[in-house]
DNA sequence: CGTTTGACGGTCC
DNA sequence: CGGACCGCCAAAC
């Protein structure tokens, strides 16, 4: 290719490197990325659906833990039912020990 | 080309 | 702990 690795092609490389039973974060991957903004992380999911690409977006929450891209799937459901079938224990639409199995590229991955 | 929106984050109160 | 407010950048209108 010609290396016209759009901003949203990286933020899908990053998700795929998520590990099962794991979580990462917005702000996470756009410090990592230096989007400069976690909004564009949201964007650049929000067209991993439209992609054919198996995107792992459901281990993607925000600092709080929340599901809050639950929404988008296919149903609203279906997030917290991939991370529980990977082992995360999700209960009100919220990770519980997210800081126990919160993943952050910058930390570790090096 | 100005305005609005959006799967966010941090600060302030 | 939670609500309000701003910053952030890109796409849609």
């Amino acid at each position: 290719m010609t290396g016209k690795e759009s901003y949203q092609d990286r933020v899908f490389d990053v998700c795929k490197m998520i590990p099962a039973g794991r979580v990462s974060t917005y702000g996470a991957i756009s410090n990592f990325l230096d989007l400069g903004s976690a909004r564009m992380v949201g964007w650049a999911l929000n067209k991993c659906i439209m992609s054919n690409d198996p995107v792992p977006a459901h281990r993607v929450v925000n600092r709080k833990g929340e599901l809050s891209g639950r929404i988008h799937f296919a149903h609203p459901d279906l997030m917290a039912k991939l991370l529980n079938k990977e082992g995360v224990v999700v209960m009100d639409n919220k990770v519980q020990n997210f800081e126990v199995i919160k993943w952050d590229p910058s930390k570790e991955l090096y």
